[in-house]
DNA sequence: GAGTCTTTGTGTCATTTTTACACTATCCAA
DNA sequence: TTGGATAGTGTAAAAATGACACAAAGACTC
């Protein structure tokens, strides 16, 4: 059925890239993983990116943003969704972009369109590392970044849009947390991903009517008030919901 | 800002090609427009395509859909919306499927992403007209479409999902219809996309409570049984919806 | 150890939304 | 005139939403 033509082996495609947007949340605001690209020579741009780089001919996209983000970052084994293409011709042509990109393409002119992708992790788990030519991989609030690197701003944007529009049908952001956390915890996050405040009493009702939150018999110790009972999230109920299909929960 | 590298005009990216997937529905079913690329030479594959090509190094992907949608169909000035990439190394592989394309692109075995778009449109509006490569464009009911070439088929469902989804959160759909229609087709259309039943009388109550529908004076002619009363859609309304934003259309 | 600070945790009521459900009216055709 | 087909309409019960205020628990300070 596939005929592989000989032609095509493990080289790098000049015209396509992906870079991903993995989001994580530091109990207090929601981050991002970026990465620094260090004092540019010339004009100075940003020096913040997000991981991305161009895919290899015998690679799918998602496997290609698997592998360069991990490249980058050393994370792996993320399951990373979609978020679309960027094409404007323009998108690499900012003057501090293109001094950057002579350091480390091959072929820093040809006209490249990206693949975004996005993703949601606990930022315990995961400890972002530099290499390649990354010079520092870390998380950032992403509300303190202004402005990035190529389109990388606008693809943050459309990240986070996705991302909102997701929570509302999905009970992800569990995926954010600690494995043990507080209700508290859990409103804030959706607040930063929303972006607006959500009633307490309301949201507390919502988030229980689901079922997916089994309360330890534990509390929070050593912290200046009233200590919370500690929840976590029960995943074999989550596979059941959203097995069964849901759509409502709307904020 | 933008410097513009000299290599870059008006050539075709080898590696990089657009997809569309225009929806209509004839007042019974939803449609799809499709090319038929006649009878291929070697194995038999399926005839029918999305209409979709390489894009151009110079213009982006939104122009390069609407471009490549015109040359192929003669449909243009159509809103057009991303539905993701589509990258597969083998996913231009098919035996019948390379036979094709060495008949119609210099790099026939090229490693090509392509990037879907879909919209929907009146068929009344729109007469499709072959040209290109296409030997022929016409409206084929989307639940008989079995096959298609590429990854046609699975670019297809996509559309579907995100049509699907979107129609639970905006009042699409009206642009499917023609101008004066009866909530019976509107009916049968919501019912067409999100491919199950939905009450009649709790349909009509959700509906007229948009607000967006104009009850004209006037009714059908000429049906063996209780004329409808026709209706037409009212964009102002429309747009005043859509500007305060709203989420609450789930069906 | 009394007072202060900070955050947790909880219930109700009014309103809106959702769901389920069945019969009459109107037109055409035979 | 009858039969066939679709249009059009209301209600009641259940569920979901939104608005809203105060006591309880621990840590810290003096």
């Amino acid at each position: 059925m596939h005929n592989i033509p000989k032609k095509i082996a493990s080289e790098l495609n000049p015209n396509v890239s992906v870079d991903c947007v993995i989001f994580g949340f530091d109990l207090d605001q929601l981050t991002v993983l970026v990465i620094d690209r260090g004092e540019i020579s010339a004009a100075n741009g940003p020096r913040l990116a997000l991981p991305g780089n161009l895919i290899y001919d015998n690679e799918n996209l998602d496997q290609a943003a698997n592998r360069v983000l991990e490249e980058l970052t050393g994370l792996k084994d993320i399951y990373l969704e979609q978020v679309g293409a960027f094409g404007d011709p323009f998108r690499i042509h900012k003057e501090s972009d293109r001094e950057w990109l002579k350091s480390i393409r091959a072929q820093p002119d040809a006209r490249v369109i990206t693949v975004a992708y996005f993703s949601l992790v606990k930022i315990s788990d995961y400890l972002p590392h530099a290499s390649s030519f990354a010079k520092n991989a870390g998380w950032t609030p992403v509300n303190e970044i202004s402005e990035l690197a190529f389109d990388h701003f606008e693809i943050l944007q459309a990240a986070k849009d996705k991302l909102k529009q997701k929570i509302k049908i999905q009970p992800i952001g569990f995926n954010l947390l600690p494995e043990k956390f507080t209700l508290s915890q859990l409103h804030r996050l959706y607040e930063s991903i929303l972006d607006k405040p959500l009633d307490k009493r309301n949201f507390r009702r919502k988030i229980q009517k689901l079922n997916i939150l089994s309360n330890l018999k534990e509390k929070q110790r050593g912290v200046p008030h009233k200590p919370s009972s500690l929840y976590e999230f029960n995943e074999e109920k989550y596979q059941e919901l959203t097995q069964i299909g849901f759509d409502n929960f709307g904020f």
